[in-house]
DNA sequence: TAGGATTTGTGCGTATGTATT
DNA sequence: TAATACATACGCACAAATCCT
């Protein structure tokens, strides 16, 4: 960072992350409303610097304000997740070959890390925690490239069509899915054992068009 | 559009594309001042609406608000220029491959429009009219692809680092950079003529690609 | 070192728009 | 149709931070 964090931008992020994370684990499911007021309240602040973090969550497409109706958490459709979907393939693949991070020993662990959690999901299947540890595992997969903007890009495009899977779990057989993604955790632990990056971006990538083609079911 | 513009959002809208073009052609220079007051008496409201608009500018890195200091325009170096411009190219030839839209007369007609003021502007070289064509054929090659969050991305990446070109061209040969332009506006165009618009999005990346060339002499 | 000038950040009252009764 | 309730948009006054004298 250029600049040291202020208190003002320490928690704008904050509340960012939080009311983000909350709209994608469907805490608040489309169409729910955010009242401002409440949510001041609830953070301890005024409106104003709520207001702040909800026009970045509109302009990044989570939620719309509409004068004299509310704060609305939108929808995601199926044609706009085939584009965002389209596009992260690409990008995912982009994050082996642009500015590639070397596989240090921390890399590894921390990939250890969310093997172990992938096998303690498939113990115990559910929902939520899956969500979880697809963002942190989208955040590691980001880690591995040094290219900024590229990281910020694949950042949005996620967390905009994030709660879809979530939203389509009941069709799905969750046991399956925890199945599926322990495997594409192990192999993607193989490919950075072997330091090849490229390789493991070619996995997710694969990993995040068979997902797609899952979810196109309905 | 899923909704009407309100009166709001159109003046946000007028508002951001006014900012933005100012600082991307260089009438607020890196390091400018942008105050809230200045600029809310220059568009007759308040500092509220204004700072909404500054609040998306500092989202997309063209301003950074200090307390106490100032809004001020951000410079760009040529690191991240470099990271940019490596995800530009990917972005450009994706532009060909992903919901490609079908080159209409109306298409033909931009692009004919585009070259003859390419024509003009070798007649008379002028470095502010290039930085406004520049714009106008980047806003003309993503209309070619139909996916929004393709769009939006490049958009970004785009104005993000739109200013380097005017910053360097006292170092370049102007004369020289318009015959270039001229070049790719015209093999744009056959390629187009032709329906090809993967080779359209080829002679892009190339030119994105060496226009990072000349630039990356200083 | 202190104090005043300047600028962004915050809090809140009011205006305006929408839906419902 | 009119009135009422309620939510966001706006404008202003003040707090907090920084710089300069």
């Amino acid at each position: 960072m250029a600049h040291a964090m202020t208190e003002a931008s320490e928690r704008f992020q904050r509340l960012y992350v939080t009311l983000r994370d909350r709209i994608c684990l469907l805490d608040y499911p489309p169409g729910s409303k955010l009242g401002e007021e409440a949510l001041a309240e609830e953070f301890g602040t005024s409106r104003t610097p709520l207001r702040r973090v909800l026009a970045r969550l509109e302009d990044e497409g989570l939620v719309e304000s509409r004068h004299g109706i509310g704060t609305l958490v939108t929808d995601v459709d199926l044609r706009e997740m085939a584009q965002t979907y389209e596009l992260r393939l690409e990008l995912a693949q982009m994050a082996g070959r642009l500015s590639p991070q070397p596989v240090t020993f921390d890399v590894l662990h921390a990939m250890l890390d969310l093997v172990s959690r992938g096998e303690a999901l498939q113990q115990a299947p559910d929902a939520r925690s899956f969500a979880r540890l697809s963002m942190d595992f989208h955040d590691f997969g980001l880690s591995l490239t040094r290219n900024m903007p590229l990281r910020d890009m694949a950042d949005r495009l996620y967390y905009r069509t994030a709660r879809v899977w979530l939203k389509a779990i009941p069709q799905l057989d969750l046991g399956h899915e925890c199945a599926i993604f322990l495997d594409e955790l192990r192999q993607t632990q193989v490919a950075l054992e072997a330091g090849d990056l490229q390789a493991a971006a070619l996995i997710r990538r694969a990993h995040i068009s068979m997902s797609l083609k899952r979810l196109s079911g309905f």
